[in-house]
DNA sequence: GAAAACCTTATGGTCTGACCAAAAAATAAA
DNA sequence: TTTATTTTTTGGTCAGACCATAAGGTTTTC
């Protein structure tokens, strides 16, 4: 590429397989081509090249393993979050990092569980239902209780019926994961969350949108103070 | 480096300097030390530092403009959205991208007058009132009007007294400001959206919630069918 | 003839050393 | 002291090489 330029050579690069990725160009799911080919094609080193592809993995456009040929991947919300990912770790670390965190769970799902009461479809509804059994047949079995939990929280980011917000449970999942696995669990701890599900479901049902929120933060605030109290870490 | 390794060089060199930069070994503002040196300090070629400056560039701790020494910055959540721009970019363009990303601010947006309404402080309430003023003072200045506009609802980030959410607003305004500029501006238009704000801004005065709520509601919903409606696309 | 072991090639990861142009630093001139 | 001018540093790019492994093809084995 050329010598005297402004920009990185790899941009121009980066630029052409973007677009070949979102028109379907390039094949998603499928290998992108290699290294020295993409040398011929843009008449570039391997080294820009290979800063292209660095980028595009970073960006999460691909999904590169080492030794192995990147796989284009289109991008979804979830990608974006997933590339966020690593970036949020430093966040958690820092002081209240968690806590934040959290309470912007909260903050969410507070508006998701109204969300819920007023205008949850017969789908969302039965799907809820479905979510909460399964959560009260695993309440003695802790692991079992945390997928169902979190399947239950997980419908509540249907509702709105945008993209955005499964994605971003997504993200509140594997980031929050780490506190989580922290925290003792009890068939005692299980059957207060089962409870609080149904409290939330039972007001979602009456379509009783304050009912729902107040049961709803009752439920996260509770988690929240367990956390804290029996970690006295990241508290404030 | 070592060559028979599984990972690549470059991992090890990001992950130590990730470590310096949120310690503050290397101090945030300043310069990363020059490539040549980086390569003694971790006995690896100039090729896998360069990779590592490039990850660590596209995660946010560095920015690096071309031929200018990379400048650390330590993350913060505003960096955690900034690095995330591109990609969303590409979430735009799709069919249904920016409604819902549209829909996701006012879903925030909802929550945040609620919250607002029911426990924004004295200084709340005074920035708020601040903000409306010089909203009310920029209607016949459409170009002022936006910034003031933008700032109002900045305001409301605030009431949470969570940093995630002011560099949540600062992501909306970037990523949705393309779409607003598309958008036609009057004095009349200014106007009804002075009066939203100010609803908005009343009710949460008389401390109610669902009032704010619903006025949000309108004046967003307002603002995306006068989107909609002007520039027929991404409507659906 | 299908499965397993083997060999060959293609490809990603890394290194060395080099050149250029722009930035930074040092030096000379005003 | 300020402004030009020269020198050094440094980032961007390139070319060519080597290694180890993944992928693909071949031969052997049962």
């Amino acid at each position: 590429m050329s010598l005297n330029a402004n920009s990185r050579a790899a941009d121009a690069i980066v630029a052409e397989l973007e677009s070949q990725i979102v028109s379907g160009k390039l094949r998603n799911q499928g290998p992108l081509p290699a290294e020295r080919d993409l040398m011929e094609q843009f008449r570039a080193s391997r080294t820009v090249v290979r800063e292209a592809i660095a980028t595009l993995s970073n960006r999460g456009l691909v999904e590169s393993k080492p030794r192995f040929r990147p796989i284009v991947s289109k991008p979804d919300y979830e990608t974006v979050l997933n590339a966020t990912g690593k970036v949020v770790q430093h966040l958690l670390t820092e002081p209240g990092g968690v806590k934040n965190l959290y309470m912007s769970r909260v903050f969410t799902e507070r508006g998701l569980v109204r969300q819920a009461a007023v205008c949850a479809t017969k789908d969302n509804i039965s799907d809820l239902q479905a979510a909460l059994e399964a959560n009260e047949h695993a309440i003695g079995d802790s692991e079992q209780f945390y997928r169902t939990d979190n399947a239950f929280h997980g419908v509540l980011y249907q509702v709105p019926q945008n993209p955005i917000f499964p994605a971003l449970h997504e993200g509140y999942t594997s980031w929050l994961a780490p506190q989580w696995a922290r925290m003792l669990r009890s068939p005692d701890r299980n059957l207060a969350n089962y409870k609080a599900h149904k409290a939330i479901f039972d007001a979602i049902l009456k379509r009783d949108p304050d009912e729902a929120e107040e049961a709803l933060n009752v439920h996260l605030q509770a988690a929240w103070e367990y956390v804290r109290t029996t970690f006295d870490k990241d508290s404030e």
